[in-house]
DNA sequence: CAGTATCCCAATGGATACTG
DNA sequence: CAGTATCCATTGGGATACTG
């Protein structure tokens, strides 16, 4: 009753879902198919590497297709299918509470910290708490 | 137009929002307070270490509270703050998403692996993909 | 263009034991 | 009960260079 049961496959599920990058490579897709080096531009800080590595996974579970398009020189592009499109949805209403929260989330990390530094002089603020 | 524009603050937002445990943890909160080890019993994987340090973020990203509540021994309790509970509906709508598709994405993976390793019968499917 | 191959580091997170 | 303290293994992912 309440609410969901996870077991371990869920948690797993999860974890391949939300690697770094495959939330901002879903949403881009879900806008219209791209190539390789047009999701590089679109993320910009995204290494070769990772792009592969987490188009080859959204692909293995389903949620994108990898086309080769037969024109001259070869075109490779990703598309969402439709099982990818169904995630549509969740996902950008995550997206946008990301961004319109932005701030305020911004603010709570100031003011904890703040209460923290300020309670304990001595003890400063461990620093994994403040990357971002 | 492409929908949401994220730059580097979001990326790092989405990092700390989704570490291994936190929307496990949220939900867990969202249905109602709870305290440290009936977190522990709800979420049987997760060990004390990462439970602490999963319940500091969420507090520091203003989405819990953490009270101290002054019963005979004391009671230490972690709730939902409004903030946290804005997020709750599209949380909920993306762990309903990965229970509702468990099967279809497991299906999905099998045939993926299935059409790699016959295809490729000489180099086998990277175990990296296999990890459920 | 669409990746692969290496090298490498930082960080997550498990296991375990201990404590106010 | 609610954590903290250590130690340690894995790995995600950046940087960079190279290739069919």
């Amino acid at each position: 009753m309440s609410g969901l049961d996870f077991d371990s496959d869920g948690r797993r599920l999860l974890d391949q879902l939300f690697d770094k990058w495959s939330l901002l490579v879903l949403e881009a897709l879900c806008d219209r198919p791209r190539r390789f080096n047009e999701l590089r531009q679109h993320l910009p800080a995204i290494t070769p590497k990772s792009l592969t590595t987490c188009l080859r996974r959204l692909e293995r579970n389903g949620l994108i297709e990898r086309l080769v398009v037969s024109t001259d020189p070869v075109a490779i592009e990703y598309r969402i299918t439709d099982l990818g499109r169904s995630l549509e949805s969740p996902l950008q209403a995550m997206l946008r509470w990301v961004v319109d929260h932005l701030d305020v989330v911004e603010a709570a990390r100031s003011d904890y910290d703040e209460r923290r530094t300020r309670s304990e002089e001595t003890r400063s603020v461990p620093e994994w708490l403040h990357r971002t």
